[in-house]
DNA sequence: GTCTATATACGGATAGAC
DNA sequence: GTCTATCCGTATATAGAC
């Protein structure tokens, strides 16, 4: 399987494992050499340098996040709810997989948002998504402060991803292991839809 | 004013701000010695060593980080729903200041959480907190899966640091300036108080 | 306690053989 | 394309003078 992988696909798997659990400082080529199963030199004739092996990845992260989260807020098919429920829980099943991707993420671009960002899709603009359009057309919304499209995805989006980054304090603090934490975040798939609706609708 | 601080005090203070902002690894010992103004050698002369420094910073932002939190948790003298306010509150306030906090201690928790939670204080185990106690009194909660107050801290702390964590992603996709952020987290001081007790007030 | 100078190790990168 | 050997800058840490 990993065998007939060519010897650059097999850099850049390792890398994006290794830089993703240590971050890019912490990282030594030579831990992505070891965990490629390739010669240290060929890390330089593929890639050059760390930094641009480095920033690949990061790039290639980035477009795959957008580009997710695009067609789900993009799609013309699914209702304003639906989508609703389904960012919550496509994300939710994703970042369960892959559960150190937004603390590694968040934290690199910290240091280099412009560079990051650069390539990104001028489209990802929520602004300007069907998920916002589907929003002002909705009739039940409240008439508060609390209407800004923003507050709510921000919502969202934080009650989704912020428990995964704060899991080994979470972990630490409750004494749950990491099946009780998953079971947990698979409790909130249904719920964070529920409470997210609540907060837009007319009461 | 800094004049008069002990050599000791000169690099732990700059020791602070520059882990904090740079990370462990990305740290060198002398930018510490540069931020402080104190001869490199003078580092290992008080603290040993770089990983030794790091610790000491650490256990003290978590200290200070748990206390606070248990300080309005465990008021005997509020409210549940006046202790929501004050969270929100005094997080956004006091995150407003330090904003690049909870991004660097959560990451370097993830590399190291045994050892950087032993000191911690037993009592901060919120499951026994008088808010938690003040939950279970309340009558007009809901009959929902929702009533795990665990849910509902986690959605308060959620909403409250995430923002923060994700700045610059945000600001680069929405085109926000540092202080439109600014205002618009403390707008939501007064907005996530009500988004929490919605959540858990039956209807 | 504070300094200069330096030992020592490590990590990124490359030269050059195969 | 892949390997070994190595260069060279950099970073932590310490020795030793003041």
């Amino acid at each position: 399987m990993n065998k007939d992988k060519s010897t650059e696909e097999k850099i850049k798997d390792a890398a994006r494992r290794v830089f993703t659990q240590k971050g890019y400082a912490a990282t030594r080529t030579r831990d992505i050499a070891e965990a490629s199963g390739v010669n240290l030199a060929l890390l330089n004739y593929y890639f050059k340098s760390k930094e641009n092996l480095f920033d690949i990845i990061m790039l290639e992260n980035i477009r795959e996040f957008s580009h997710s989260v695009l067609a789900i807020l993009n799609n013309r098919d699914t209702s304003f709810y639906q989508k609703i429920e389904l960012l919550a829980a496509h994300y939710i099943d994703k970042l369960i997989q892959n559960p150190e991707i937004p603390i590694f993420l968040l934290a690199e671009v910290k240091d280099n948002p412009k560079k990051l960002f650069a390539a990104l899709d001028k489209r990802a603009d929520f602004k300007n998504s069907i998920f916002v359009q589907q929003w002002l057309e909705l009739k039940d919304i409240k008439k508060t402060a609390a209407l800004n499209p923003f507050h709510i995805i921000m919502n969202m989006v934080s009650m989704i991803i912020f428990p995964f980054i704060a899991n080994p304090m979470i972990r630490n603090r409750t004494g749950m292991n990491q099946e009780q934490f998953n079971n947990m975040m698979l409790e909130r798939k249904k719920l964070i839809p529920v409470w997210i609706t609540e907060m837009i609708q007319q009461k």
